[in-house]
DNA sequence: GAGCACTGC
């Protein structure tokens, strides 16, 4: 047992939530008929709000719903709209920032309605389509309705859209705030159909989203949430893996062995040693003392064993899981009666000068902080140890800051453009993204080619309309646009498809030396690129074999992604009437192609044996998951660059400088001039 | 000489 040198959890607080903290999605829907399910529906919190919120929304263009876990807005609102006929003349969007949700979702409501799914309730995902002609309520991702949008900007098929989730400002749904209002606007301004925008959030920050919508009324609706006692530590913990631990076990000495223990920490690796810890401390616990099973959980963790985290431990043992975010939003599970929070995430920022993506320890936000307090308390009253103080709570930031203010903008401002938005720079965002993020992107498409001025405007060139076609990061799409004149078409599918979703290569750390020598067939001297082409070669030579898969440490549901997102950018290459050839054993034009549309992330070794790159002379590394890492080629592109204790370049490929030349010569003779300056 | 939060099109 660890001493307890860090202190034990505290100062009790009232068992008080702030006014409104923010909350998680409603559990997935189990699928099932209910029996009842209009006495079921009926008996949900917000039934009773019925008439009153139809007769609001009746009368409003946009409206914020603010609504706690358990209230049914998602499943309830847009059915509550169809029966009294709000929005007949048109579809009813429901958007959902994950997967899972949007199918989940509809095919709850279209039990409740006891239609079949695909028919008056259907959904539309990524590479899934399950809506006809008769749909009515549709439930879709984010990311999807922005996509529709690029093809209808006024979204005419739809009478009422509903953002949910909108607390998470994905950068989906916030580049949608700005889409559905401008097609609200235009709508009336045409004496078309009104579209009617409905904003759902668990948030207590609802004053941003009623001024953004033109003061739109802000609704609340009552949830079905169990009290959760909060407590703090008395000082603040130096060491949060060292408080988590002496608070895990301690709660399991006090506890009823039935009550499970939610822990969040940052990342995999520290998940996995904090796993083992836990495991050997459990195996020497005193007599009397109720066993442990410890489970982690994070994203890149094999399906089979995600699953396990769902199934109840054995009678008078008590589940322990040590998770990451994921189990903030993304996964939920049940009979949680304790969370420990660290007040730590492992999250992106992004550097415009510089291009970096940084990847780094951090606090939460307050809004964070809540969202995890949530995960205890759904089915029961909860208990949450927070280890840190509560004036240190106080000071984190209050909200998570939202995504479009994190990343690389490049494909937003692309979507935009082929939005024909009047003018990018001015873009009527919630949240602006810094004049510098939006310059840098402007930048990217300009070197890539996708953007011209017009009359003093920034409109897309005919290549450029093509690269918004891909689901693509715009170099991606160029790679691919670039592809049939070096005859390589295929392969760049291949290479790009791989890319393009979580690695296909499986890393066991446990069996290091094995995955080594196995891997041995498919390296390529020439980088990851290749490697990775080679080894979805071997993968499409024995016809997809999950048998194959397991002895080539190659993970199977990643490649099945892979097999999808190949098939749909081939669909979108034939489309545009693009000719498809193979380069066969030719790697040399697959480099060029790869020189011709990545030149603007290359780097060269440096006479002291360094790489530092072309563009901005950042002292780089290649990145030990790389192929290359023990080599020194002397030029190289990269997939990007990502900031941990050092600079990494990730995902490379050997290249000839002269090619990097040839592919933009204005763009180096630039760099050179402002080196030598 | 040594590393990979989470989504999504």
């Amino acid at each position: 047992m660890p001493q307890a040198g860090g202190q034990p959890p505290a100062k009790r607080l009232r068992a008080a939530l702030p006014p409104r903290p923010a909350m998680l999605p409603a559990p997935p829907a189990p699928r099932r008929v209910p029996p009842h399910a209009d006495s079921q529906r009926r008996s949900l919190p917000i039934f009773q709000a019925r008439g009153k919120l139809l007769s609001h929304l009746r009368a409003l263009d946009s409206a914020i719903l603010i609504g706690e876990t358990g209230s049914g807005k998602t499943t309830q609102i847009p059915q509550y709209l169809y029966e009294v006929g709000i929005g007949r003349q048109g579809i009813i969007a429901v958007t959902q920032p994950r997967r899972v949700a949007a199918i989940a979702l509809s095919t709850r409501v279209s039990d409740e309605k006891k239609t079949q799914l695909g028919k008056l309730v259907g959904y539309t995902v990524r590479f899934d389509d399950l809506t006809s002609d008769e749909t009515r309520i549709k439930f879709l991702t984010d990311g999807m309705l922005l996509r529709e949008a690029i093809g209808d900007p006024m979204l005419r098929k739809y009478s009422v859209v509903i953002l949910d989730e909108a607390h998470e400002r994905t950068i989906h749904t916030d580049v949608l705030f700005g889409v559905v209002k401008a097609a609200q606007k235009k709508r009336k301004e045409l004496g078309k159909l009104p579209l009617k925008v409905i904003v759902m959030s668990a948030t207590m920050d609802v004053d941003q989203f009623s001024q953004y919508f033109n003061g739109a009324p802000v609704l609340y609706l009552e949830g079905r949430q169990h009290p959760i006692q909060i407590f703090y530590t008395k000082r603040p913990q130096s060491d949060y893996l060292q408080a988590a631990l002496v608070s895990v076990f301690q709660i399991h000495q006090e506890a009823p062995p039935s009550q499970d223990i939610l822990v969040f920490l940052t990342g995999q690796e520290e998940i996995e040693a904090m796993t083992k810890t836990c495991r050997d401390i459990a195996k020497h616990l005193p007599d009397g003392c109720p066993q442990m099973i410890v489970m982690p959980l994070y994203a890149s963790l094999p399906y089979s064993q995600q699953l396990r985290v769902f199934q109840p431990a054995r009678k008078g043992c008590r589940k322990v899981i040590l998770s990451t975010n994921i189990a903030e939003t993304s996964i939920t599970i049940a009979g949680i009666k304790y969370i420990v929070d660290t007040g730590m995430v492992k999250a992106k920022k992004y550097s415009p000068e510089t291009g970096l993506e940084m990847l780094a320890v951090q606090r939460v936000s307050k809004a964070q902080a809540w969202q995890r307090t949530g995960r205890a308390g759904r089915e029961d009253s909860g208990i949450c140890y927070r280890l840190y103080t509560e004036d240190e709570f106080e000071k984190f930031d209050k909200m998570t800051i939202p995504e479009i203010q994190r990343c690389n903008l490049a494909s937003v401002m692309l979507q935009l453009l082929a939005l024909r938005v009047p003018n990018v720079l001015t873009f009527d965002f919630m949240s602006k993204p810094s004049p510098d993020a939006v310059q840098a992107a402007i930048e990217q498409l300009d070197l890539l080619g996708a953007v011209e001025r017009k009359k003093d405007q920034l409109v897309l060139t005919p290549l450029g309309r093509k690269m918004a076609a891909f689901p693509l990061e715009p170099k991606f799409s160029k790679t691919i646009l670039m592809s049939p004149k070096f005859h390589c078409t295929e392969e760049i599918l291949t290479i790009v498809s791989l890319l393009s979703v979580d690695s296909v290569l499986y890393n066991p750390p446990a069996r290091r030396d094995e995955v080594q020598s196995i891997r041995k067939k498919f390296i390529s001297s020439e980088g990851d690129y290749l490697t990775l082409l080679s080894v979805y070669r071997a993968f499409k030579n024995v016809g997809g074999n999950k048998v194959w898969c397991r002895e080539n440490f190659v993970n199977c549901r990643n490649m099945m992604l892979v097999l999808d997102v190949r098939a749909q950018l081939r669909d979108i290459c034939v489309k545009l009437s693009m000719p498809i050839e193979s380069s066969r054993s030719d790697t040399g034009n697959i480099r060029r192609c790869l020189a011709h549309s990545l030149f603007m992330n290359a780097a060269e070794l440096q006479l002291d044996g360094t790489y530092r790159t072309v563009d901005s002379h950042q002292l780089v590394a290649i990145h030990p998951s790389s192929v290359l890492f023990h080599c020194k080629p002397a030029c190289v592109v990269y997939n990007g660059l990502l900031h941990t204790n050092k600079c990494y370049m990730r995902d490379l490929c050997v290249v000839d400088a002269d090619w990097l030349y040839d592919a933009a010569p204005d763009y180096f003779r630039r760099k050179l001039r402002t080196a030598r300056n």
